[in-house]
DNA sequence: CATGAATGAGCGTTCATTCAT
DNA sequence: TATGAATGAACGCTCATTCAT
């Protein structure tokens, strides 16, 4: 690919994240076109449609999570810092994006398959740190996880604002009690 | 307004928070009058155009949360009982929309005017709550109020589900800890 | 339907029927539209797409054979004459649509039966033809039909034109000769 | 021209010849490019426009007719035998095409006066086997041309089919009759 | 008042053609 | 000279809104 295809491509899918972000994924496509500098032939010639588009960053985003995350469980010494390094780092990621696109897409566009990989790292790491007795063991797992994604995924999530920390607190075993 | 005016006033509202919740706020019109066994006509007749529906159902949702807040801040004992209350309240109302509209329109159309009286309401009971020693007091009553919005916004939310479970575990006083 | 709905579905298939025999089927939509004095909204309502419309025209045309031919058939004392009345039918109908169009349209949408059905019913006139040995025998009934529907889908076809005539001609028995 | 551009040429307009011939003469530039292996900018060093590839073509085809039809003229005993010959030598030429584009392009382009030619030649060996007492006399040899123009010109036309023989043996003196 | 037909601006996408590499 | 990336005009189609019935 010729450096400025790439850079190009780069620059589209920049401006894409950080129109997705501001207004939502139905931004018009010479919008965000415009907002690369270029023109509209060439963001199609990068990505087919709005959907490959939005698969490439979504995709993108996973793919780091995971890699983070498969990291941080081998170095971290309790499952609990692990959690929190994982989370904090979910921050600066576009998963409000990959959470609603793979809830909408088939599995072969290897979106369903990440999110898959990335929930089953979330659920290792939720059950160590619950056997090591700093999660509550109240919550199973997988409810724990769509707890966390829901926490990670608001728009502008930032790694140590009062949500993340409440959230984090209210997970620790030491933390159950009856709120009914 | 004629009863049949008014029926159909109401089928029509009722369509329309249907669908905004099951398909978001973009669901062409035709859909909703279809839904609502309406003419087009007769959707614009009573809301003279989108906006104007999204209102009602947001202005609606935030009215009947500030009067069931009024009245739980009086009954009930506790600040945290309160709180515990209105949160638990918040589940099944369109709150989703009404921030997400709120920030969009201009003071004027009312909305904004709701959504702060609504805050007002959730920080004295917030307050309140803190002086009590049952809500954690290192938080400001403002960015509660914030958090909490985020946990009672998302669509879906359900009164006793795990997120606001944890959530409400979190904010209790004897959670704090550091979770860096 | 309304009669100035009505009013104006006729005139979209009339103008598009015009159109697409003037400058081929990709004649823009806008352009149609604007020959039937109708905004593309209205085109759409009424065809839900391209295809649609071909498609309506097609069959139409195909229908109308159908029925002159059966009549026809019943009408005519010989297979000859039965076959004459049927081309020379033939020449007002746009059956170059409805040919280029079967051949591409999935069974289901009506099409490819409709021009089944039309070549049964050339087959069995020819054959009825043959039967009475004014139709040459030497070419199978369904070659004949092919044939025919070469010279009578012309765009252009009138029905006494030279081809139709020397076609008709050409298929009698006393023509049959090596021209090799 | 070096040879490997003229290699490219040729490639060019072989692939185009068939992707007209199987797809219409809308193909996009880039997949006859693609066909004949070179990018889309050696396509248009060649050919200035798709215009002047179809022109090419068209051009190409009628340069064969012309060339062979002045030979058969020469050759054959009869006019007959001339014309024959020539409706037989169109079935491999993409004949279709060069019509379609004479019809549309303007005088000064050359396809016209390539047409005008050929379609003198048609004239002058029709008139020759009208005056041996072959070809039938009720029809003026502009007729005849035409009519024998779409024969040949049927996309897909082979030099013996069912369509050649009959439209030729129609056209024989003693075959003339009342089809009416 | 209710209806649903008509309108047309707007978006996604394609592709002929140009031009930097 | 060959390449294929970039451009942007054009087209198919949708849908919010208006208005004749």
């Amino acid at each position: 690919m010729r450096a400025d295809a790439q850079r190009n491509r780069e620059r589209i899918a920049a401006a894409a994240l950080t129109l997705f972000a501001e207004r939502g994924p139905d931004v018009c496509m010479d919008t965000i076109a415009q907002a690369a500098g270029v023109g509209v032939g060439t963001l199609y010639r990068h990505f087919p449609d709005r959907q490959a588009l939005l698969l490439d960053i979504a995709a993108g985003a996973l793919r780091d999570l995971i890699e983070f995350g498969a990291g941080a469980l081998e170095r971290e010494d309790t499952g609990w810092q692990a959690l929190v390094a994982i989370v904090r780092f979910c921050a600066g990621l576009p998963l409000a994006l990959a959470k609603s696109l793979a809830g909408s897409l088939p599995a072969g566009t290897g979106l369903p398959e990440l999110e898959q990989e990335s929930d089953d790292l979330f659920a290792r790491v939720v059950r160590r740190a619950q056997g090591e007795g700093t999660v509550r063991r109240d919550i199973p797992p997988p409810d724990v996880v769509a707890l966390l994604a829901v926490v990670v995924c608001r728009p502008g999530a930032r790694p140590d604002d009062h949500l993340t920390t409440v959230m984090l607190d209210g997970l620790r075993q030491e933390c159950v009690r009856a709120t009914s």
